[in-house]
DNA sequence: TCAAAATTAGGACGATTGTCCAAAGTCGTC
DNA sequence: GACGACTTTGGACAATCGTCCTAATTTTGA
């Protein structure tokens, strides 16, 4: 297997690990068993935990502009586009029923940890807030208001996958995603 | 220092610590130093870690029932009662921007560690879930509509809390609470 | 006052952590 | 086919973790 294969299972494995069992209980020989590599290749790949950690963060970032884009290109209208970050809950209800939403439980525990990748993880949420503000933009909001249901939809969508996670629930999930159908609709009627 | 005072620091301490750094990464060695205690006196009082988590999460139950009860008692209608809960995310403005809400990242954590006491974490969820579901149906709604309601209102909260500590933007979190006293008002002129 | 009980101090233990290294193995290239 | 670069291996390392024990100290009660 060449390196950048290798290279490219470890993150792999290490964004899955990282989101089910958390960063800070993950360790290296976690990663390593599910890779199944030696430690010591391990370390010659990354020499450092937060190297790892950077490398997630990237991959993570990576996966978002193209989910982003795709859904940019896919969708029909502004409105279109914002229901489909908003079905994003129900595609990946399963993982979020038992592991929360990805972005959330991670700045979570960065935080906690005061740890320096935390702006970079941050940064994650900050790729849909610009995307999301982009797309109330188009429907006739100017930047201020725009920006700020951004955030309004992203603080929904981030307590419904800490309910949903919480509770287990799933018709609860699925209820606050209609309800945020139902939001949308107002915010595209009143346009 | 009687045995019962020590034991009240550390929980306290232990408390703290917790919130602001997490559990795993709150060792015995930090909450010994923060009482200024030798971590053998520790182990007298507390002897596993799980032991002084279960002591940390039934002193939050505690304080939560008491808080809930002041509501219950200081408060002249439901809606003023719903009120106080909404408005607790003013109060405790500075540590939600700082570290998130309590029950939520706690919560998170231990379903992450796959903990033995999430379902015990979860419990202080359930606290104000039946508490507020309560208020809701002082409102006129049925026992399932006012579960709901409730739900909804615990998923709000914890988005605000949690994209609130993300960006550490006062402002953000002061705006989706007037929102929600809104929300609120809603609720109570459709009674 | 003095022995018994309760409390505290400090260190030892095995396990696990992240980190690191030396040696062996694998591969393409001349 | 052999050389040099790249990749992998298994273990060593110091530190820290939760846990546990024994001795010293303080408090209590007769």
């Amino acid at each position: 297997m060449g390196a950048g294969e290798t290279r490219e299972t470890i993150v792999a494995q290490a964004d899955r690990l990282f989101y089910e069992q958390g960063y800070e209980h993950t360790s290296f020989a976690d990663i390593a068993a599910a890779v199944q590599i030696s430690r010591g290749n391990f370390y010659y790949h990354f020499r450092t935990k937060d190297e790892i950690l950077a490398a997630v963060i990237e991959r993570r970032q990576a996966g978002t502009r193209v989910l982003l884009e795709r859904w940019q290109a896919e969708g029909a209208s502004p409105a279109g586009r914002i229901a489909s970050f908003i079905d994003m809950m129900i595609m990946n209800r399963v993982k979020i029923l038992q592991h929360g939403c990805p972005v959330g439980s991670l700045c979570n525990e960065l935080a906690k940890l005061d740890h320096p990748a935390l702006p970079d993880a941050n940064g994650l949420f900050q790729l849909f807030r610009e995307w999301l503000a982009g797309q109330f933009s188009a429907l006739g909001r100017d930047a201020a208001e725009a920006d700020r249901q951004s955030l309004h939809l992203l603080a929904r969508s981030q307590g419904i996958a800490a309910l949903a996670n919480a509770f287990r629930d799933e018709n609860f999930l699925r209820r606050e995603v209609a309800a945020l159908h139902g939001w949308l609709a107002q915010q595209t009627a009143a346009a």
